[in-house]
DNA sequence: ATCTAATACTTAGAAGTCTAACCATTTACG
DNA sequence: CGTAAATGGTTAGACTTCTAAGTATTAGAT
């Protein structure tokens, strides 16, 4: 196996295993993946949010993002704005409930962060990340 | 942004752009990445493979696996075949024209692995493939 | 002012993923 | 030997993701 099959099947790996253990965690909140993704995301975001840049941000594309809206305001996580400049646009906005729970969102993703990654110097996760930011920046380059 | 918070959302992020990446590069074959994974995993299995083996080598789940190798069936891709030592098992073998496709879909993903991870050094490579599977070493332990 | 192109969101459908539950078969144990 | 537990594959349903196509609105050009 050379180092680039290697590295190829390591990326590919390791992003799927941090995803089922970080949803494990979450598991119990009752929300999934994209829609906690992209509650964190709306909570991060100062001003108004729309539905197209949130789903800029989350990386899916805007149909997805329409569902997963959706559920999270049937959840009455998050609310539809309409927006006064633009008739086309609707901002999302997050519900006290939505507030709530980001804040448990948070809470478990950074631990999970310190109990897995504590264990490695952070000269290492930097240069890693350095890398990984490199080979994003290689494969935007057609 | 933390180290470890950059380091998460990079690993995220490089993963998702590879994959995608894969995808446009083997999109006119007409095989979805399920099934070419699937396709390489059995051309690479010396011996029989049965279903639930290769769940665990694509790392998906049992049920996902069935209606991925029912696809792959119905474009007769791979052939399911009964077990003679286990009525329950069934071994899921490469047609010819599976055999063609593997070929198709390694060369395109060794040609955009040379393209990408050409500009980098092997030992970075390394470095980080260690570090990665350092990681899965640390999500694997509760 | 009018028309074309672009944009924002939505719907539909296929594929992919998981959990839960099921049936048939095999294994383990008393 | 008989029974309980484990295993392999399957089905059902909710969620997720994408592409394609559609409607309404806005931007830009004439």
């Amino acid at each position: 196996m050379s180092v680039e099959d290697r590295f190829s099947a390591a990326l590919h790996n390791t992003a799927r295993m941090w995803r089922l253990a970080l949803d494990r965690r979450l598991r119990d909140l009752g929300v999934s993946q994209a829609g906690w993704v992209s509650i964190a995301y709306i909570a991060k975001t100062q001003g108004p949010l729309s539905q197209g840049e949130l789903a800029n941000l989350v990386q899916v594309e805007a149909a997805t993002m329409v569902s997963t809206i959706d559920r999270l305001e049937k959840a009455g996580l998050v609310l539809r704005v309409a927006s006064e400049s633009d008739r086309r646009v609707k901002h999302v906005v997050l519900t006290p409930a939505g507030e709530v729970l980001y804040g448990k969102v948070r809470a478990r993703a950074d631990e999970m962060r310190r109990d897995i990654l504590g264990h490695i110097e952070p000269e290492k996760l930097a240069m890693t990340a350095d890398i990984l930011e490199n080979i994003q920046a290689l494969i935007e380059t057609p």
